[in-house]
DNA sequence: TCTATGACTCCGG
DNA sequence: CCCGGAGCCATAG
């Protein structure tokens, strides 16, 4: 075992620390670990989370704030089904006043 | 080792 | 934000 997490660890306990009714990106992620990595990095690495219930992929959307992943969940209709029961409003797969939903890690674990 | 792939993003038109 | 193209890099086979 590694003291330092790995990559999609990092993006895993982002993930985690996204709050209820926030939603962030894969830009945002891979810009707080460092621009190391390109933002598909970070969905590759939700990809891995998807094995991990108690990670919340659901609140990682692309920079336009669109559901992207929505068909890599169990239903296509749970990821934004989630984001709605959170308080978050979506319509046409893209979440509304995401500018004030938007959480920026390297605004918030600065 | 090399090639293909992808839940992205930036850039120019 | 529509469209096409390029960059990005870890993972799989």
């Amino acid at each position: 075992m590694k003291d330092e997490l790995n990559f999609y660890e990092k993006v895993h306990e982002i993930a985690k620390l996204v709050p209820v009714g926030r939603v962030t990106t894969y830009g945002a992620i891979a810009k707080f670990l460092g621009t190391a990595s390109s933002a598909r990095m970070v969905g590759w690495a939700m990809n891995a989370a998807h094995a991990d219930s108690s990670i919340p992929a659901h609140r990682v959307v692309n920079r336009l704030g669109i559901l992207t992943g929505k068909h890599h969940f169990a239903a296509p209709t749970l990821m934004e089904d989630l984001l709605v029961s959170e308080g978050i409003e979506i319509i046409d797969n893209q979440i509304q006043d995401f500018n004030i939903k938007f959480w920026d890690p390297n605004l918030e674990l600065k």
